[in-house]
DNA sequence: TTAAAATGTTAGATGAATCTAATAAAATAA
DNA sequence: TTATTTTATTAGATTCATCTAACATTTTAA
C-alpha cells in the first residue's frame, strides 16, 4: 500500500476512467485539486511502482495492480458508507466524508468485520457496487434517468456521486434508492423532468435526471 | 486541529506526563521512534502554537489547550476501542492499533454518534475512563496490583498500557477486567505474585503487576 | 570539583508533495 | 496550413517531517 496521497491519486484516476481507461493530467489534476506539474511528477513516480502506465503527452491508465488497489480503496469506502448508515444510524448525506477518511484504515478485520456485520452486502447506500475482497465488481446495467422516454415507469437504483449537496436536494425532493417513480413529461428546453411517485408531481432538473440511475 | 503528526506529539506528551507534567525531549524521541532534533523542532512548532510551553534545556510540558487537544484525541481513541469491541465484536487484544488510526478521523458526528450506541460509556474496554466532549476526566483513584499487600482480595479495574502482547498474556492467564482475585504469596526474590482466581492459582511477574490496576 | 556521561541544540541535508514560471508538444480553429 | 489554444513537461522553490554530524549545556559520578 502507498501513501495516503497515492492512494488518492489511485482512486482518482479510477473514478476518471471512461471506455479508454485513459484519464488526463488536465482531469486529475482538476479532481484533486492539484497544479499540473503536481499530477506530472505523481504520476511519474506512480508509474514506477507499477501502478499505472504511462508515456510523455499521453494520458495515463491503471494497470492490473493499480485497477485492485483501487478496487481495494472502493470497497472500503462504500462498506464503510453502508456501515454508517446502517449500523450507526448516520444519514446518507453525511457518511461521504467520513468514509473518505475511513477509507484509508489500515486493517483487514475492520473491514471484513463490517462486510460480516452488514451480512455481505451488494450495494452501498447510494446504490454503488461494493467490490469483494479479490477486487471483483458485480455487473451491473443501468440507465441515467435521463435517457428514459416518457410514460416509462422505472425504480431508482443508484446515484453517480454521493456529494452532500446532491444528497441533500435528493432528500428535499423525497427521492431515495429503491423509490419506483413515472416519467410524465420530459421539457424540451432544459431537459428537466416531470416524475410521478405515489401521486406526487416531482420536477427534476437535467443535472440531477443525468446523475440518477434506473432500471 | 494541527496535523497527524502534531497529533501524535501531542498524544505522546500527555502520556508522559507525569506529577509535575513535565516531559524530556529524550523520552519523547523513544516513544515516538524519532531522533532527538526532530523532536526539538516539532517540539518549537508546537510552542508557536501555544500546545506547549517549552524554555531551552528545560523539559516540555502542555498547555491548557494542549491538555484539551490531547483529552480529544483520547476520548476518540479510547470510544473506538469500546466500540469495536462492544459493537464490533473484535478482541480487546486487537483493537488498539485499528484505534490509533480511528482516533485521527476528523467528524463529530461519527464520534457522538458511537458514544449514543455505546450508551455514554464511562471506561474503555481496557478500564480506562474516556473523557466527555469538555475534555473531563472522570476521576478515579486505583492502586497497581503490585502494590497490594499479601491477602487482600481486590477487582481488577484496568490495565495501563493496551499493546497486543501484554494483552495476549492476559488472555492467556485468563485475566480480564472486572475479575475479583486475592493476593496469595508475593516472591520477595522477583517480586511476582501468585494470585487466586475463582480457585486456580495463577503467577503473574512483576512487569505484569505493575501493569493492572485493582480497586 | 573537575571529568565523564547524559541530555539538548544548531546547522545543514533529504524525500515527499506541493507550488510558480517558463517551455514544449498536440489538438483545434481560422 | 499556419496560428492559436489546450495540454503536458521541465526547472527551480517551498513546506513538512525527518535525518546525521557537530556542538553546547546540565547532571552525575569519580
Amino acid at each position: 500500500m502507498g501513501s495516503l496521497t497515492e492512494e488518492n491519486y489511485i482512486k482518482s484516476i479510477y473514478s476518471l476512467s471512461g471506455e479508454t481507461g485513459e484519464v488526463s493530467f488536465t482531469d486529475l489534476a482538476r479532481k484533486l485539486e492539484v497544479k499540473l506539474p503536481t499530477v506530472n511528477s505523481m504520476v511519474k513516480k506512480l508509474a514506477v511502482k507499477k501502478m499505472i502506465v504511462y508515456a510523455p503527452y499521453k494520458g495515463v491508465k491503471l494497470t492490473e495492480k493499480g485497477k485492485k488497489e483501487a478496487l481495494s480503496i472502493i470497497r472500503k469506502h462504500r462498506l464503510a458508507e453502508l456501515f454508517l448508515v446502517k449500523v450507526m444510524g448516520l444519514g446518507w448525506e453525511e457518511v461521504h466524508d467520513i468514509a473518505e477518511q475511513l477509507e484509508h484504515v489500515n486493517s483487514a478485520r475492520f473491514y471484513d468485520r463490517m462486510d460480516e456485520l452488514l451480512n455481505f452486502p451488494k450495494a452501498d447506500p447510494h446504490g454503488e457496487p461494493i467490490p469483494d475482497t479479490d477486487g471483483k465488481l458485480p455487473a451491473k446495467k443501468r440507465i441515467a434517468l435521463s435517457e428514459v422516454a416518457e410514460g416509462k415507469t422505472v425504480k431508482i437504483i443508484a446515484v453517480s456521486v454521493d456529494e452532500k449537496p446532491f444528497l441533500d436536494l435528493l432528500n428535499i425532493k423525497r427521492i431515495h434508492i429503491g423509490d419506483t417513480i413515472t416519467i410524465q413529461k420530459r421539457e424540451p428546453f432544459d431537459g428537466s423532468l416531470a416524475i410521478l411517485k405515489s401521486g406526487h408531481e416531482i420536477i427534476l432538473s437535467q443535472q440531477v435526471t443525468e446523475r440518477l440511475f434506473v432500471e
